[in-house]
DNA sequence: GCCAACGTTGGC
DNA sequence: GCCAACGTTGGC
């Protein structure tokens, strides 16, 4: 577990079908379920930290790409949807004791006036590093250097 | 523990 | 809808 106290950065992946920015913004505040990668658990689990800011980023979207900032509440949540039958999330390796998955509740700070596509992203050579843009790259929870947040912020 | 088959993600 | 690139599962 990390103890630093700076504010680490990150990027959520969501489909707006599913879940958008308008979605967040409406809530103010919702609970991330239904991550059912073992990597991406990880990063919920063991390294962000409550203040950390995340980019929202829409994926199999018109165009795909990043729409807006959020902050990370809290961490360590039991998921829930994974002990659900009815959930589409519902895994039955899943247990009351183990319940495998895990959650982060986050908050809405703000949508931008225009979304940041996939295609900006790769053609800026300052995000050239970016783990979104990289072929294949599929993991709904990524890190994001600080370098990288503050230049989309700038954008 | 290997690896083929299968399922999923997500850009296009 | 296609399919490349992964991750997971299960037979051996």
């Amino acid at each position: 577990m990390s103890t630093k106290a700076t504010t680490q950065y990150w990027l959520l992946k969501s489909e707006p079908g599913s879940y958008s920015i308008d979605d967040l913004k409406r809530d103010r505040v919702t609970t991330w379920d239904g991550v059912r990668n073992y990597q991406a658990r990880n990063f919920m689990r063991d390294d962000m930290q409550s203040g950390d800011l995340f980019l929202f980023y829409h994926s199999s979207a018109e165009p795909s790409g990043i729409v807006g900032v959020g902050k990370i509440v809290s961490r360590g949540l039991p998921d829930l949807s994974a002990l659900d039958k009815k959930s589409k999330y519902y895994d039955p390796k899943a247990t009351k004791d183990n319940p495998i998955w895990n959650t982060i509740k986050v908050r809405f700070i703000k949508k931008f006036k225009t979304i940041i596509s996939l295609e900006e992203l790769k053609k800026n050579p300052k995000l050239k590093k970016m783990l979104v843009i990289q072929r294949g790259q599929r993991l709904s929870v990524q890190p994001v250097t600080k370098e990288e947040f503050e230049t989309i912020i700038s954008l």
